[in-house]
RNA sequence: GGGGUCAUAGCUCAGUUGGAUAGAGCAACGGAUUUCUAAUCCGUAGGUCGUAGGUUCGAAUCCUACUGGCCCUGCCA
């Protein structure tokens, strides 16, 4: 149900006498808020304050009014004014309990769903797909999946799109690698694993030339930074006092400290390719293998056969390599257009910008300038080339023809934030004004230096031997023979595979869910997969309590299986704790949708769980003192469950009945 | 140089349209167990919300400046 709504509704009539006006009677009904502290109230209203100076009364005075013109029936079984004149409610027992009731009614744990479906399309994951899947990728796909599973659950229209990167420079890479350094028989092995060392050979080069060729540059800037800095260094001398000469003087220093620092690590990564004689004696018979490889991407892009025959020999591997993933993470899509789908459609865009003098040619590009930004939108490169911001706006512009969607919203790492600034307006220029776009933008994985996460060696982090990890060690902690010992669970070989997976990828999920979108986190394996605190498996730990309970209930020992037609009662307060949180899973999930922050779905159902332990400790359910009693905490128990259950599918992250 | 973003307990983090005494988890310490699954519960301790101003009934939250970190900044995606 819509909990906060329904409150609100009851305070319009009251508060409409003094705003009239719709949006202002409305910004005043957003100020009635569930209590932060549950010792004060279950809801306050915070609108007598800022009503002082419209109505020309003290807040108090005002919050007096407003109580003794509120209708709140059944709703409450205390209105109260505190403080500076906040309106403190305090919600019935009954009313929780009928609403709790039609709640377990209902199919879908009391939800009312939104009034005005939308139609929502969601871009998320996206991964290149020559190149092996990492860690980094993790979050797009996590948080695009739960993004439209809650979407969807409201009753919004949702398309999930896997904007594959299937036709860029990787391509090139490994066709080029293919051609020249392949080995057959590691191949017909295993094609995704003799591609990825392909694309890493091919990397390596590049990397190594690219810094020789850089080398020099370096060495100058290091040098003009090193004595940019000995110069402010005696000028400070002659004026110590000059202010704006210390400032230079510390990003002077500052530049000097960064140069050297990457001259040397330069110098280190080139003397030890070198002393691998075997590399640089391919890097000497490879020369600007960057150039070589744009090249071949350009031969692939312009219909060349042997190259075009490639890709098209590549492509099924790659793919097959990546649904495999997204097997393991139950996740599904609804399309998967890649960069390739779109390639036709560019020219007909370049045309079109041209058209309606949007783009404009400067230094041999072709470019789109726009207000308050310094450089361009390039859309076409010198050598004829597209770029992936011609990729998005043909991407853009089908799927406004294809699906005509309310809102478009693009999961993708906050780098790339200016890039999606620039291609919105330019959208916005070519006409798409009804369509809301959005930036749906996170945070970078962090590693425990609190540096971007990558191996020791710099490399980044496989996502399929994190997965794997992360199941081990479910595996170590959850199907420990001690602790299964210990309450006499019995499982088998097969139920211990099924919990730990869940258990395992289910932390994974959690932890990069469970942190705000947009900030950065650092990835601790031993933390999410620990099972204590704010993590997957306290949650799935306390779905598997009320399946227990229940399926105790209905065994040999009590044999009860009459408590669906039983009702539910609230007296204790974990009750109505307990009560309160199951009834606020609608509001939860319309706020967390408001933003797109899956964090306020893992924080609720934290709490859920929290408040499901607190009750399981002070309520007895089996043992309690009434037949009816047991029947009210049985319910109460499956609602739980089944909203434990609800809000997990919602962020990807199954349940087993018992662990 | 320009722009973005972040700074909250020892550690990892919540705190979203400004609301009452700033909250969790971990780590530390103390209690509860013949268990409806102790992977639990209850409690103690821990803070000048980076600094300085401003806006107002009220600021961790909004504005300005500063300090520090990360990111982006014309032909990769």
């Amino acid at each position: 149900m819509q909990l906060l709504h329904t409150i609100r509704t009851k305070f319009a009539p009251v508060l409409s006498q003094w705003l009239p006006d719709q949006n202002s009677l409305q910004a005043s009904l957003d100020r009635i808020v569930a209590s932060r502290d549950a010792s004060l109230a279950d809801y306050q209203a915070n609108v007598a304050m800022p009503l002082q100076k419209i109505v020309g009364k003290p807040p108090l005075e005002i919050a007096q009014a407003i109580v003794q013109g509120l209708q709140m029936g059944d709703l409450c079984s205390e209105v109260s004014i505190a403080g500076a004149g906040y309106v403190n409610l305090r919600l019935s027992n009954s009313f929780l309990a009928n609403a709790c009731e039609a709640a377990y009614q209902s199919d879908k744990v009391g939800l009312q769903g939104a009034q005005e479906p939308k139609t929502f399309v969601i871009d998320y994951s996206s991964p290149n797909v020559a190149k092996p899947m990492h860690v980094g990728h993790i979050r797009s796909t996590v948080i695009g999946d739960s993004i439209s599973k809650i979407l969807r659950f409201l009753g919004h229209h949702v398309i999930t799109d896997n904007h594959l990167g299937d036709w860029g420079t990787q391509f090139g890479m490994i066709i080029y690698g293919y051609k020249h350094f392949r080995d057959d028989a590691a191949f017909q092995k295993a094609p995704v694993a003799e591609l990825g060392r392909l694309y890493r050979v091919v990397q390596r080069i590049i990397g190594y030339q690219s810094l020789v060729a850089n080398l020099e540059t370096l060495e100058r800037n290091t040098k003009l930074a090193a004595e940019k800095l000995q110069s402010l260094t005696e000028k400070q001398s002659a004026a110590p006092n000059d202010k704006k000469l210390q400032k230079e003087l510390k990003s002077a220093a500052n530049a000097a400290k960064e140069t050297a620092a990457e001259l040397e690590s330069a110098k280190l990564s080139i003397a030890n390719a070198q002393s691998d004689s075997s590399f640089i004696e391919r890097c000497r018979a490879h020369p600007q293998l960057e150039s070589r490889v744009l090249k071949e991407t350009s031969k692939l892009h312009h219909g060349d056969k042997e190259n075009l025959g490639l890709w098209e020999a590549f492509l099924p591997h790659c793919k097959e390599e990546i649904h495999g993933i997204y097997e393991r993470l139950n996740v599904q899509f609804d399309h998967e257009l890649g960069e390739s789908f779109y390639h036709d459609m560019l020219p007909a865009v370049i045309e079109e910008l041209m058209l309606k003098e949007l783009a404009t040619h400067s230094e041999g590009a072709i470019c789109v300038f726009l207000d308050g930004f310094d450089a361009p939108m390039i859309v076409q490169k010198q050598d004829g080339a597209f770029l992936y911001s011609t990729t998005d706006l043909a991407t853009a512009l089908f799927r406004e023809r294809e699906f005509e969607p309310d809102a478009c919203l693009y999961v993708v790492d906050h780098r790339q934030s200016e890039h999606f600034q620039k291609l919105f307006a330019v959208l916005a220029k070519l006409g798409l004004t009804h369509t809301t776009f959005k930036h749906v933008s996170f945070g970078t994985v962090m590693g425990q230096d609190g540096k971007p996460f990558k191996t020791r060696s710099g490399e980044n982090i496989g996502l399929e031997s994190m997965l794997d990890e992360a199941i081990a060690r479910a595996w170590e902690v959850v199907c420990n023979p001690n602790r299964i010992k210990s309450f006499g669970m019995e499982l088998t070989e097969e139920e211990k595979r099924d919990i730990a997976n869940k258990v395992g990828i289910g932390a994974i999920k959690y932890a990069d869910l469970s942190h705000n979108r947009t900030s950065d986190y650092v990835f601790d394996m031993d933390k999410m997969v620990q099972l204590e605190g704010n993590t997957a498996a306290y949650i799935q730990y306390s779905y598997a309590r009320t399946r227990s309970i229940l399926r105790r209930a209905s065994g040999e020992e009590f044999q009860i299986t009459d408590w669906p037609a039983a009702s539910i009662q609230i007296a204790q307060p974990a009750e109505r704790a307990l009560a309160m949180q199951i009834l606020r899973f609608e509001d939860t999930l319309m706020q967390s949708t408001h933003d797109y922050l899956p964090s306020v779905v893992t924080d609720y159902l934290y709490e859920l769980a929290k408040l499901f332990s607190s009750f399981f400790d002070q309520c007895p359910v089996l043992k309690a003192e009434t037949p009816e009693l047991i029947r009210s905490r049985l319910k109460l128990t499956e609602l739980t469950g089944r909203v434990l259950k609800q809000g997990l599918e919602l962020l990807g992250i199954e349940t087993v009945e018992r662990m």
